[in-house]
DNA sequence: ACAATTGCCGACTAATTTGATATACTTTCT
DNA sequence: AGAAAGTATATCAAATTAGTCGGCAATTGT
């Protein structure tokens, strides 16, 4: 199941996207407007931020502005960033060790096709798509 | 991503799914083939029997044995039971509490079309496919 | 210049879940 | 009787999740 980091960073995300292109918005706003603690929304935007899709400015009139168009970023992107990985199953996440079981394994074939799948729909869904 | 609850329960609904129909497996035996640990296989088993997906035997020559055709079974099932629930958003499982922000949600149509798309495949793939 | 505003950073925590292990007991067949 | 098997209950360590807190750094409107 996708985490409460996941879902906020999406949601987060399109509020952005709604937003004047060039303004820098507060976190206090968007906070605010979707109901999600100020101080938790500061973790997920730091790890946009270090991941360069959104950047913040300091002081009076600072805030978060997205770095690119909505229509170039795509929810598996973000997913990925804050989840680490959409895989499944643990044996299909990047870095994962090799399972000695895996030539024998009566379903790995099955996880793979639904893994592709899970790719496929987040991966051509954008943040544009949600606005 | 699926644990290794409902990972193994599909291995292990498979491996049964090969035996002989009518015979009793030992635990002992599928715990060696699937490589699982079989203390840790018999909490597995004990809610699939509780669910009357397979029925166990006690003393000489018992076991495990599935009560009806695998072809009846479908990952879903078995996955909901171990699970719980295989929606991808707390939101969507059953028995979530209604989300005050649902109307104002950007990204609840997603998930459902997401939610949708898992149950469909999983719901359409037996155990019998998986032989 | 300065105070208010806003982001940035690291540590902390409480509750839950995960992946087991251990022990004792009951049932059944030979 | 005794061995082989399932059944039941309890415990446990590690990781993850969902958040909170306090303080520092940067910027800017006045």
């Amino acid at each position: 199941m996708i985490s409460t980091k996941g879902r906020y960073a999406i949601r987060l995300m399109v509020d952005l996207a709604r937003q004047e292109r060039e303004r820098f918005t507060p976190l206090s706003e968007i906070a605010e407007r979707q109901c999600i603690s100020k101080l938790y929304l500061e973790i997920i935007l730091k790890k946009l931020v270090a991941a360069k899709y959104i950047v913040g400015k300091s002081g009076k009139s600072g805030g978060y502005k997205l770095t690119k168009e909505p229509e170039k970023i795509t929810v598996l992107e973000i997913l990925e960033l804050m989840e680490g990985t959409v895989a499944p199953v643990a044996c299909l996440s990047k870095g994962a060790k090799s399972c000695p079981f895996r030539k024998k394994c009566s379903t790995i074939a099955m996880w793979t096709e639904y893994d592709k799948m899970t790719r496929d729909y987040f991966g051509k869904k954008t943040i544009a798509d949600l606005v």
